[in-house]
DNA sequence: CCAAAAGTGTTTATTGTACACCCATGA
DNA sequence: TCATGGGTGTACAATAAACACTTTTGG
């Protein structure tokens, strides 16, 4: 986290420099923190390096940038070639420049994140992965170089982003009830939310519309279910909006 | 502005590649925008080029990274470098990464800004520039590559960045007004504000005491004197607060 | 009929916003 | 005494926050 002292760099370790292709950038590569929600939980999406540095363990997906491609193009690349996931809405979430960070050589990387629903997409590990896999967030193993600190500069992003733009769409089903959307909300800023303040909120933004249908198969009372309004749901996007809660 | 179309590039002009020192990274580079408030006026502080692409323009400060150096670092050493002027407070905009920005070869670039009381800095055109001067924002040259973008990206950082710090300390004199404070806000926002609003506002928030002097060399009313208190001023920089205007 | 989650309004506190007059000074 | 900007408070509107009971279902 911060400044770091600077330590010896340059080892250029041959442990196994699986080919790099040609065309990329060396200096550059690219980090996805990929945020799942399902069943009330975050999740974060890792892949087992396969080669490299650290080969073996688990850490986000990333990759280097091609030498004519543009770092938004190049995240969606590797996340897609790594994790077999793409199509996603990606952010930036800023530069990590510590100079030891990666040790074979000086790498600056671009964290990027995005929230998606894990069973929208299927795993593939890819070229640089031996394995794919979604960790709850409490329960994520060790990983390697600034990861740790990527992924929360990507969560704290995150957080700021529920603030000013709508979310759900492309995280819930078509049609779900208010209590999911309210849980949704709840496990992305980590607090419990008070339901009526919740729904008045909500509601007076638009961007859901009720159905005359109902959950029933929750067991319990059933809830009404709501679908997005695209066209309101869009407009907050761009727009943005101020939302406290 | 977004996407463009890929445009062929590594044309590689060997115009004038005045001996690019040899610790440099060629992919990577800063550039800084830095306002100056002064007379009730934003400037940008710019530097005419006198080596490589667009030699003889007016730019933004900038440079290359070195082989082992962190981009905060970088930037403080490339803008005293080209200006003069050193030890701000910068902070990272993002990274601007068009495939033909530049039109020797490939180089990102890492955007910054920072807030300064031009008074207070001495200009010395350095390594790379001919000239240093302030442009007041209404009156700023034709400038090459991408730096318009990059100023406005800086300007709305700027505007973001006061509605949750404090600013005042580094650009008004240790002795200050609240005239002096309001005219500041308002030109970095660039909308007049309420006068008893701002007041009540910044009262409120206890970062700036009021002394016993007045301002006695106004030619009018003389206005009260206020000094910052560091420590509540600080707190509040770190913590941040919600200023809306 | 019990447990569990869904649904529903009102009150209070806080914060934002609009607005108009008197004051101190130098010329 | 006038022109200029400095200083002050209040009322209204909007928004946030706290809070408890009834309803519907499955077992």
């Amino acid at each position: 986290m911060g400044q770091q002292a600077v330590a010896p760099i340059h080892k250029t370790h041959h442990l196994d420099m699986t080919a790099l292709p040609k065309n990329i950038i060396k200096t550059i590569s690219i980090d996805c923190v990929i945020f799942g929600y399902a069943d009330s939980t975050l999740e974060v999406l890792l892949r087992r390096r396969a080669t490299g540095p650290s080969k073996g363990m688990w850490s986000l997906p990333g990759g280097f940038v091609k030498k004519e491609e543009r770092v938004l193009v190049a995240a969606q690349r590797v996340l897609q070639q790594t994790t077999g996931v793409r199509n996603t809405y990606l952010e930036e979430v800023g530069v990590f420049d510590a100079v030891d960070r990666y040790p074979a050589w000086r790498v600056f990387t671009i964290g990027h994140v995005a929230l998606i629903s894990p069973d929208r997409y299927a795993l593939k590990a890819g070229s640089d992965s031996s394995e794919v896999r979604w960790f709850p967030l409490g329960n994520v193993p060790r990983l390697p170089f600034d990861h740790v600190e990527i992924m929360q500069v990507a969560l704290e992003k995150l957080r700021k982003r529920v603030r000013y733009q709508p979310i759900g769409f492309e995280i819930l089903p078509k049609k779900f009830t208010l209590p999911q959307l309210q849980r949704l909300y709840e496990v992305i800023l980590g607090k419990d939310l008070d339901k009526r303040n919740f729904r008045k909120k909500i509601l007076g933004m638009h961007f859901v519309k009720r159905l005359t249908e109902t959950d029933r198969n929750s067991g319990r009372r059933p809830a009404f279910l709501y679908e997005f309004d695209a066209t309101k749901y869009g407009k907050l996007q761009r727009k943005g909006f101020m939302f406290e809660l």
